[in-house]
DNA sequence: AGCACGCCGACT
DNA sequence: GTCGGCGTGCTC
């Protein structure tokens, strides 16, 4: 009897269950491996990508379900990309499936293949020269070339030439364009000071392959442009150049600056903000091969790029690159596996290195470069001072040095920013009779009181459950409740009472929701329509601001208390970072900071413009505690609707992990920093390491026994090198 | 995760 | 009498 010959595909779907699935297809190829295939999946039908091809599966054949659709309209994700996920998904300890369907853009994963259209249409090179010689009888080609000829169209202008614009996609003569649509010169590149021209000359000088170098540089020495010219040389040498940033960083301005310098490149952004429509179409010219320059945020980290050379990630210790939930991956991380396994040049750049990074560094794992002044020649770093709060009474949050200092500022017309990293009115609404405070009813935390309307209103930034405030003590009866403390709101108010002819601008998080809104409030600083700026660290991330020449910072002492052993590196960045915002063009700045520890190390250090103590004296901290990175974390976290169930899952975790690698530490499962979120009770369990490839043979067992496990109602994940708590 | 099947309470 | 609650079981 002849049997049929059949292939057999692994495919990998957006489904938790940790396996591969087979499908049979009749015509499989090799090339088909990162193709995207629709599949049959119990009652539904799902897209998955084609991961590899076996002779035959050791699924039953009854159970065998065929392949609907292989798609070979788009290229297959080329190899590096599949092994790029597959790293991820094992060093993350995550399901392959949802890892590598998460890096897709959105509208490739419906299951709908055809591909959204392109937003606009450009000539390329060979449609100007065949424009030049259509015949006078094809008049819907002539429109078509007439409108095109003015550079890229947007496509609702070319709804009534569709057949012509196929005709001409398909020959090569137009093409998708989703950049902007002026025309731009070519921006001539600034001349380098001598320090920027020592980095690049040891960056170009380097053999070519693998190597990771933190650019160290301090706020305004010019990163950007050591970036850009390596980004030249990569563009030279026919390769594409992947460039990171955080989001905040990833601005119109930024992308506009890499569009002057090289205007006649393919240029694509890859962010949040994008419709998928957008994202498709980006995507899709870096998989093509067509975009030499990709800016993108954590996720562009997993791009297709054929002819990667070069990747940049920009603010290196932003905590933004660690992806929060599902595939927690920390795309710095990521960046130089890819770099090591392509074998090219990776720059990490930052002002204020996460401590891993530098402790990388010192360990000659990565190749140290730091600009240590700052690029314009007038502009020197800020002085940095000290105000002590215990004889400086700060009365309403502001003492008077910061008060005297404003004023001055005012009188001669310069910019001034109150840094104070809490939004709202007040952290909490207490009652002076009886010390009662506000707590949200269903998080661990307290409420926190905000302007409204007019009035207040009681919100809780954990769950965003928003009341109004009781007129009376709901544990006492008493009408005298108290707001306590200050938010950036109440600065706000402050600040106006002192200065009532002062132009007042707060930005945080609540004042910039509105798309564009953070945007139109950069254009009304850098337009000098403000004279205080109010903020919390969304403004630390902005842009210059040339008149800005002073920076107060207010309730700072609070982070030195937390119980996050990490919260000392962000506020020194964080600090470094406000600071950077002062006397960036020709005018000096000043930075007042707030505090009662004036001679606190971390101080010190700041006022010293001096990374580098800093950074050693807390790694030296870091060691004695065997905190990262001299040891590696993993953090298993559990919610439940009780506490107890929360915590008897992390107690058979913590019994299923008995067996383990030498040198792999198990805690003992705790109730969370945030014990309560939304009415989820949490509890996590830390496993620690010296060794991470042990810690890694240790998680993938374990984690493949907790997921055997079956839990009702509650929820766990487990995070590979967390950063928070 | 979806989406089924499956066995016990308040409604047209 | 049914509509529907969410427990648990399966997906090549």
């Amino acid at each position: 009897m002849k049997s049929t010959l059949r292939t057999v595909v692994q495919v990998a779907l957006d489904t938790p269950l940790d396996r591969l699935f087979d499908y049979l297809v009749a015509d499989a190829l090799t090339s088909d491996v990162g193709r995207r295939v629709r599949v049959p999946f119990g009652k539904r039908e799902l897209v998955g990508v084609i991961v590899g091809l076996v002779d035959s599966s050791t699924v039953p054949d009854e159970q065998l379900r065929a392949v609907i659709e292989i798609d070979r309209q788009l290229a297959a994700l080329p190899r590096e990309v599949m092994q790029l996920a597959r790293f991820a998904a094992d060093y993350y300890q995550y399901p392959l499936g949802p890892a590598l369907l998460a890096l897709l853009p959105p509208a490739l994963k419906r299951a709908k293949f055809r591909p959204q259209a392109p937003t606009a249409y450009a000539l390329t090179p060979a449609g100007q020269a065949y424009c030049a010689a259509i015949p006078v009888r094809a008049t819907a080609q002539r429109r078509l070339a007439e409108l095109l000829a003015g550079g890229p169209v947007a496509a609702e202008h070319l709804t009534g030439l569709r057949a012509p614009l196929r005709d001409w996609l398909n020959k090569g003569l137009v093409m998708a364009d989703h950049g902007s649509a002026s025309r731009l010169v070519t921006e001539p590149a600034p001349t380098l000071t001598e320090a920027q021209q020592n980095v690049l000359a040891t960056l170009l000088g380097a053999a070519d392959g693998f190597t990771a170098w933190l650019l160290h540089g301090v706020t305004g020495s010019g990163k950007t442009e050591v970036y850009l010219r390596l980004i030249e040389r990569t563009l030279a040498a026919g390769k594409q150049a992947l460039v990171l940033a955080p989001e905040i960083h990833l601005t119109p301005q930024m992308v506009e600056r890499f569009k002057r310098r090289f205007p006649d490149r393919k240029l694509v952004s890859l962010h949040s903000g994008l419709s998928d429509g957008d994202r498709l179409a980006g995507w899709l010219d870096c998989l093509d091969g067509r975009a030499d320059i990709v800016l993108g945020t954590r996720l562009a980290v997993f791009t297709p790029l054929p002819r990667l050379g070069l990747i940049v990630v920009d603010e290196e210790h932003d905590a933004s690159y660690k992806q929060m939930e599902g595939l927690r991956y920390h795309a710095r991380d990521v960046a130089v596996w890819r770099a090591r396994q392509s074998n090219i040049t990776v720059v990490l750049g930052s002002a204020t290195p996460a401590l891993e990074t530098w402790a990388n560094a010192k360990r000659h794992r990565y190749r140290l470069l730091s600009l240590t002044e700052r690029a314009h020649a007038q502009a020197s770093l800020p002085e940095v001072r000290l105000i002590d709060t215990r004889t400086d009474k700060a009365a309403l949050g502001l003492s008077d040095a910061l008060r005297k200092a404003l004023l001055e500022n005012l009188e001669r017309g310069e910019q001034s920013l109150v840094f104070i990293n809490r939004r709202g009115y007040a952290p909490v609404l207490y009652c002076r009779a009886c010390g009662q405070v506000s707590e949200c009813p269903r998080c661990a935390a307290h409420q926190v009181i905000h302007r409204h309307r007019g009035g207040y209103q009681l919100r809780c930034h954990h769950c965003g459950l928003a009341s109004r405030p009781p007129e009376a003590c709901p544990a006492c009866g008493s009408l005298d409740l108290r707001p306590a403390g200050q938010g950036t709101q109440k600065v706000e108010d402050t600040l106006a009472d002192l200065f009532p002819a002062a132009r007042i601008l707060r930005v945080d998080r609540d004042t910039t929701a509105r798309r564009g809104a953070f945007a139109a409030m950069r254009e009304a600083i850098a337009g000098h329509e403000v004279d205080i700026l109010v903020g919390t660290q969304i403004v630390a991330k902005g842009h210059d601001f040339p008149m800005l020449t002073l920076v107060g910072v207010i309730g700072a002492d609070q982070a030195l208390m937390s119980a996050d052993f990490r919260a000392s590196e962000r506020l020194f960045a964080q600090l470094m970072q406000v600071g950077g915002r002062a006397g960036r063009a020709e005018r000096a700045g000043r930075v007042l900071i707030q505090t009662e520890y004036p001679h606190h190390p971390l101080y010190a250090a700041l006022a010293a413009h001096d990374y580098p103590t800093f950074a050693e004296r807390t790694l030296r901290e870091r060691k004695l505690a065997e905190f990262p990175p001299y040891s590696h974390q993993a953090l298993l976290r559990a919610d439940a609707r009780s506490m107890a169930e929360a915590m008897a899952f992390l107690e058979t975790a913590h019994e299923l992990g008995r067996e383990r690698p030498e040198g792999v530490l198990l805690y003992d499962p705790v109730p969370a920093l945030m014990p309560r979120i939304a009415n989820r009770e949490r509890a996590q369990l830390l496993i620690q390491s010296v060794s991470r490839s042990r810690l890694q043979a240790f998680l993938t067992p374990w984690v493949a026994a907790l997921r055997e496990q079956k839990n009702g109602g509650l929820r766990w994940s487990l995070d590979v090198d967390p950063l928070d708590w």
